[in-house]
DNA sequence: CTGAAAGCGCTAACAG
DNA sequence: CTGTTAGCGCTTTCAG
């Protein structure tokens, strides 16, 4: 026998407000089903004993905990802000909570987080995950997931249109006269790295640019400094443009770049990815490749939410956000 | 009758494995109290039939459901990541998960969130509350709570020595001759911004500095922006040097105030407050008072789990955590 | 519309 | 050390 710890139950609330514990379970769950002023009455009384309704005991019988997890690689990473809080709108139109996680880059914690939550929670939006499509499907098989930027066979995902942001930042480079640009790569089980990789490439060939790759470097300033360090290390082959992993990274490599005497963009364009805060905050400020994050963030959610209310019709492929390429002044015509 | 959707349960297990059903609880949760043979082939049964605990079920009998709360105001502050790290790390290794939730600096919201989560969680760390005293050991009373960043008699809070470090600041704008100081203030629920406000005040009277107030301004870089407009307005009377509410808003200052056409530390010296990564990527680097945000996160949590292992001894006050003065290139001496 | 009763999956006495 | 037996608090048939 459990001994928990007394608090109100709907057992006290019955028996003060004389009726049966059902018609107050029936008060909170199911309102329309009880004459309203019986309603009325319980809810007063419950109101005064203080009655709270169990989640746990709720969920046990329902199966439903109205809990959402967003799980993320990287709470730092700005990019996520907005994200998070269109997954939380999304999630309280539908009265659900929310209930975020990181896993601070690492596969390994990822699986156990997810394993973790996937218990407790009624649904998963997975951002930046590490793991393999094969145990991304194995949770999926679980529990409704749905992934953020990264196409998994066979689970919904929601991603951006990285080819076409992509391909703005090149073109905006060629025509500022850029020949040759050096990809900075990000993560190496990232899955955006090598579709921005591949998408970059594929531009360069159709515009007649050279593209290079450096790296991977962290997803980081401090990657960016250490990308900054190996470009220069390049000599003349580093051409005269630089997209980076993401917005940090670029900042990173700004910073390290200005450091060493460098100028930007006189020296280098640098495009990044994101466009978060941070990129308006330095000097120069950041060109940079915008996702709407809240939308995405908004979209994954309704998304599990309507698989949880079992709307059988799997999307076929990945839904699409668009993307844009934000000017601003750390990109400027080749100067050599 | 509840029609709970079918899983793998301990009865599945045990039948399989050919034992009681309560042995198959007491392996996943007192594995002590079991034979060590039994034990390994319930595992191994488990582990084929893909058994896994639920969760809702234990945390009803037990009344503990291993989830921790971080309640906070504003998700994109960037000194909240490593409070929330700490937390994170502290709560792992007692078994616990955390949730985080964000109440974006609403006390409406927060009331709200603290009411669901309260309900779901073992314990709550409550930090940049805009809650009244009142209402916060309202909610202390029915699940642990251990404040962050406020003093809530009553209440088991971890605070910083804000006083040093705003008497630091003084004492380094004194000794670059500064005598006229004004204080950006942040929102006026904040109970850091009073608190600040009265340490630099003292301070000041302290050091024959004369203080001055301006605001309140939203704790952004926004708000920094309108805190510039203001205090370029005051004309003679703006001093020459600037304690910002946090980083984000001396940070908003400083870039206004360089657009307008001043110049950092020349025309006026900042010190902002919380030494978030952006205090280091902006030009020039901010002068800022940093806290251990890391160790006030664990503290925070470590003391919720402590309370909730039953420890009685309440600490008399709140526990306060050092503060330190971080000089970089946004202060300077006096220079008219 | 309301009451009675049977669980949801797990834990915790209590015997043996 | 293991089996038996009551529940934890809530929902949900099933009667009335």
């Amino acid at each position: 026998m459990g001994r928990a710890s007394r608090s109100v139950t709907i057992y006290d609330v019955a028996k003060a407000a004389g009726v049966a514990p059902s018609t107050v379970s029936r008060t909170f769950s199911r309102p329309g089903r009880v004459n309203v002023e019986t309603g009325d009455r319980i809810r007063a009384v419950a109101e005064e004993l203080g009655y709270r309704t169990n989640p746990q005991a709720r969920a046990l019988s329902t199966t439903r905990t109205w809990m959402l997890a967003v799980v993320l690689a990287d709470l730092t990473n700005p990019g996520f802000f907005d994200l998070v809080r269109g997954a939380e709108a999304a999630a309280a139109a539908a009265d659900y909570t929310l209930m975020l996680a990181e896993t601070q880059e690492s596969a390994e914690r990822e699986q156990e987080v997810l394993h973790r939550a996937s218990a407790g929670v009624d649904g998963i939006v997975l951002t930046g995950s590490r793991m393999t499509s094969g145990a991304i499907r194995q949770v999926a098989k679980v529990c409704p997931v749905v992934v953020v930027n990264r196409d998994v066979p066979g689970v919904p995902s929601v991603i951006t249109d990285i080819a076409h942001g992509i391909r703005a930042a090149a073109e905006h480079l060629r025509s500022g006269g850029h020949r040759e640009v050096t990809y900075l790569a990000g993560p190496e089980a990232s899955w955006p790295d090598g579709m921005r990789w591949r998408c970059l490439r594929a531009a360069g060939a159709d515009l007649r640019m050279r593209i290079r790759r450096l790296g991977p470097f962290p997803p980081t300033v401090n990657g960016g400094v250490q990308a900054a360090a190996a470009w220069i290390d390049q000599k003349e082959l580093r051409g005269t443009a630089v997209v980076a992993y993401n917005d940090l990274q670029a900042i990173g490599f700004i910073r390290a770049v200005l450091r060493a005497g460098g100028q930007v963009p006189g020296d280098v364009s640098v495009i990044g990815y994101d466009n978060t805060t941070a990129a308006e905050l330095i000097t120069p400020e950041l060109t940079t490749v915008a996702a709407p994050m809240h939308s995405i963030g908004a979209t994954a959610a309704r998304h599990v939410l309507s698989v949880l209310s079992g709307s059988r019709n799997a999307p076929p492929g990945p839904m699409v956000l668009p993307t844009r390429l934000v000017v601003r002044g750390s990109t400027g015509p080749r100067n050599k």
